[in-house]
DNA sequence: CCAATTATGGACGAAATGGTCCATAATTGA
DNA sequence: TCAATTATGGACCATTTCGTCCATAATTGG
């Protein structure tokens, strides 16, 4: 063996995670990052490798705790509430607010970063899949229209979720955001 | 009067809004965004002021030349199938295809750029109104439910054409996203 | 305690960043 | 033709960018 590392290495992650997910990859410098997190450039170099793998990390890291946590409660909650109150986050949105990680992702560098790209779809399809779980608890619970596919409503789901997330960013009013609630759900049954 | 300018000022201003448009405000070096277009970084600062400035235009450009030109389509066309069109365009982008650049904007900059936001939120309140005004002409032809609220219907219709691009960015299949405009069409009525 | 190995601090570097400045060129009204 | 004004090319600048390198520190197995 050899000498051990002083710091916290998901620490150094959660903290990177924060700065990209507030600033974006390009705006976010190394420097800035690592006198945020007050780590040296060799042990950074040493532990990640680089700001892009650093990023590609970040995603990861986002899906497994941030992502997961929604997803949780979304698969624990009684269907129709666990949908409506995933909505409602997104809802209290203001201007400012970070919108999802996977969002931001898939906008700076999705159309040019494959590896980026592969990470935002499977984090979307890890959303969909509990969306569309959800939707089948609630079908079976009599909740929902029977006859519907949960698969295309689920993905329906996702999108709306995004789009809101857009509407909040551009400070779009959210008397106007919550009544599309009431038009996304109605589309449930 | 004086010199004349030499360069055309709205063909740079569309050469910025290209690449703006596919990579972003900070990815875009102003060195190579010069170099592109063919101007001297005097000419530059004399007739733009700065990268922010230049920014704020190429998104007043893009309201009014391309957001504008699929607005008409949609208050020109029948309604329905007017509607259907403008979201099938946007299943038919692939990962790399630029998304909208009101979306690329909110995403990248609204958080943090006040000026960015505003123009980003009339954007989008001039392509919720085109479809409001398409909607409240498809249920006086009879096409679509005369009791909802149109309003409501329009913000919803642009939650979702935002929500199903970034799916196009995460490569989330075609089939999968095509299915998702019959559940949308199926809200009008 | 020594050898091997890994972590750390920080100096260093080359290139790129957005922006300024000035000498010169071109144009027009008088 | 001359004065006034604006456009242009490009040198220049300080700062920041991501990344490398190396000497030194710490740790453990033998």
């Amino acid at each position: 063996m050899a000498r051990l590392r002083e710091f916290d290495y998901e620490q150094v992650l959660d903290g990177a995670l924060q700065l990209f997910w507030r600033g974006g990859y390009e705006a976010t410098s190394l420097d800035g990052l690592l006198n945020e997190v007050g780590l040296s450039k060799s042990s950074f170099y040493g532990a990640f490798g680089s700001k892009h793998e650093m990023l590609l990390a970040s995603l990861d890291r986002y899906i497994e705790t941030v992502l997961q946590a929604n997803i949780d409660e979304l698969r624990r909650g009684p269907p129709r509430e666990a949908i409506m109150r995933s909505f409602e986050k997104i809802l209290g949105f203001q201007p400012s607010s970070k919108t999802c990680f996977l969002q931001v992702c898939a906008i700076e560098r999705g159309g040019q970063d494959r590896l980026v790209r592969m990470r935002v779809r499977r984090g979307l399809e890890l959303l969909e899949e509990a969306y569309r779980d959800t939707i089948v608890r609630g079908q079976e619970a009599g909740q929902f229209a029977a006859d519907a596919d949960a698969r295309v409503l689920s993905t329906f789901l996702v999108a709306n979720l995004y789009g809101l997330q857009v509407l909040g960013r551009a400070n779009i009013a959210v008397h106007a955001r919550t009544k599309t609630l009431a038009t996304i759900m109605k589309a449930l049954a």
